[in-house]
DNA sequence: TGATAATTGTTATTCAACATATCAAATATC
DNA sequence: GATATTTGATATGTTGAATAACAATTATCA
């Protein structure tokens, strides 16, 4: 057996001196700290675990979450409406409003002048979900972001992702 | 049957008049435009977008991208530990390494101190990949980002998503 | 008008991302 | 030396996202 850099750190180790990069030693990232994409991507998972973790006591997700707020600002719309604004695929969507509509948070009411479309309404029970979904995300989860970054910062932060998505 | 808010629209398109929300006119997103984590998706969305356009020559993932540059950096780590600094799960990480190692990118070569873990080394090719995956990155991703929203801007963006994932 | 095309909601199906349980081999612990 | 832990791997399940196809309805336009 060939004298290995694994040897030489364990000799290193038994010495207890720090090793070229300690094995017990976190890893160096490197570029990947400069990377936007990547660094976006774990800044978007800790949110969504953050808002599910705030909004558990109404079982609602994210996406759930934003139907219901596009539905009440846009009620009366159909489901290919609702769903491309959204960016969900309109088969994908149908299993969606399933699960709010048999949760009884909204209702899909066959269209009198397009007998093809779904009209989406919210319920009153959807309502009332949605107040307390709004309440819970004001409260709990953005004022925690709004703590860590401040409101200056929280604002330039959405303005600027904001601008990527419908500039980029 | 009640009449409906729907009726009195279709009696108003019947008049050619616009309606409330006039149904061919862009929904309002409402609340939803102020909520952190659903433009955060969204752009997220579009980056990786971008970053899958820019380096369709060379067939790499953002996930494949960035385990090359974390191999880079951190040569003779084992795949739990490389595994665990991206958030992927060493079960889910077999496959994917398969995928990079058959490309020849990378090789696991049987660690000699400890029996069961696999040190991780890029290979030449990996090493010649990742030169040209860079500077892809740079020159056509990165660069359009930096177009958008100028370097200043750039940074303080990325500054605030590492505070989000570091310390929310 | 009537034939043809397009749209709506839906189903079926595929693919990738993500998660859990379990295993054999090797190592660590005590 | 018996027991527990770790490592890579397999199997499997779940979810999100994507495409094709269908019946019902509506739009188009020759």
């Amino acid at each position: 057996m060939t004298v290995s850099k694994t040897a030489v750190a364990e000799a290193a180790r038994a010495r207890k001196e720090p090793v070229e990069p300690a094995e017990t030693t976190a890893l160096q990232l490197g570029e990947l700290s400069e990377l936007l994409g990547y660094t976006l991507k774990r800044a978007q998972l800790k949110i969504f675990e953050d808002f599910l973790r705030c909004m558990a006591p109404l079982q609602l997700t994210p996406a759930q979450f934003s139907v219901l707020l596009l539905l009440e600002k846009n009620p009366g719309r159909n489901q290919t409406e609702i769903a491309n604004t959204l960016g969900i695929l309109r088969p994908n969507f149908v299993s969606m409003l399933d699960g709010l509509e048999s949760r009884g948070l909204c209702e899909r009411v066959r269209s009198t002048n397009d007998r093809r479309s779904h009209i989406l309404l919210l319920t009153e029970r959807g309502r009332n979900m949605l107040v307390r979904a709004k309440r819970l995300v004001a409260n709990k989860h953005e004022a925690r972001l709004n703590e860590l970054l401040g409101p200056t910062n929280r604002a330039a932060l959405l303005a600027m992702l904001t601008k990527i998505v419908n500039e980029f």
